[in-house]
DNA sequence: TAAATAGGTCAGTATTACTGACCTTGTCAA
DNA sequence: TTGACAAGGTCAGTAATACTGACCTATTTA
């Protein structure tokens, strides 16, 4: 494996370093995602029930329609899955104080034993990549996925992120 | 949004920080996979079809079995993907010179051309959150992202991505 | 009261991906 | 040279996710 690689050329580098960057991006998401769907097939629940589960869990009482914000998803994909997780006793909806048309929604007991049993071993995988790295990686890893993001989207989500979900 | 936090607890802290870096994550390869999946549209093709096309231009001649070792998916979910490819003319397979059962696998100069028109948002991406984030955070978030993979993984990945894919 | 909003629903379709079984071609070692 | 094994493809069936488009109810609000 020990090559002698061309002179520095900026355009060759800066083309292969952002495709690594790609690259590690899709490896990184493969792997985060994989145990999370072994889990969810003893459920017979799907990834997007997960994310669902997860988003629910970070911010009890928000609506449908803010949900369908965080995953840009149709309303038709979210309705079945959140037909499921109701179903399953894992959500359950209130109709807004103010509002009566709105449902907010809210893990059950029941719902948050599961989110916690799903998103445990991804928390256990960020905290592995996070001590063996260093707070000073972690504080780049951040800005640079905040980075990654449209900028349109990125006031909110780092509203939302840093709120803690609330 | 100004709120008063608990006193420090080491525990939450730990937890909320995790929390932050699933969603971070889950948030920039939401908007990372977008474009380009838009983008696919115009070609009736999908991201299974783009993931194949970034792999083969990445690691030029290397065989099926070496692709669905970096996808993770089964030959069946290849096969159909790499027919439409083949079909289409964005990728050509040339038998193995030492063994004849491999088909090894390259991009036509049409398929060089997708490729680049697709990736080309994706890079650019990239490049923004490197420009605004500096070489400091870019080195950590790459730290951080081998940090998440399966430890059985980091080598190969790891060996692949510095590389240059060769 | 009429328009707009939150949400749901029905119908139809596409993509991705899975399991399992089986086949061909080719390699290689006994 | 035969037989096990490997690389790859293929057929059949199933499931999950997600889409578009049309249409509906309940409720809020101008």
């Amino acid at each position: 494996m020990v090559e002698t690689r061309p002179p520095a050329n900026p355009l060759f580098l800066r083309d292969e370093e952002l495709r690594q960057g790609i690259e590690l991006m899709f490896y990184a998401y493969r792997d985060f995602t994989f145990e999370a769907d072994q889990q969810l097939k003893h459920y017979k629940l799907g990834r997007a029930h997960h994310r669902a589960l997860y988003f629910i869990g970070r911010h009890p009482g928000q609506t449908v329609g803010h949900l369908l914000g965080i995953l840009k998803v149709t309303k038709q994909s979210i309705s079945r899955v959140l037909k499921d997780l109701i179903e399953q006793e894992y959500v359950e909806q209130k109709s807004g104080a103010r509002d009566r048309r709105e449902r907010r929604l809210f893990l059950t007991e029941r719902g948050e034993k599961l989110e916690r049993d799903l998103t445990d071993r991804q928390s256990q995988r960020f905290a592995r990549a996070y001590r063996e790295t260093g707070a000073e990686a972690v504080e780049g890893f951040r800005k640079v996925l905040l980075g990654l993001l449209d900028p349109t989207e990125r006031g909110h989500v780092d509203k939302r992120v840093r709120s803690g979900g609330r």
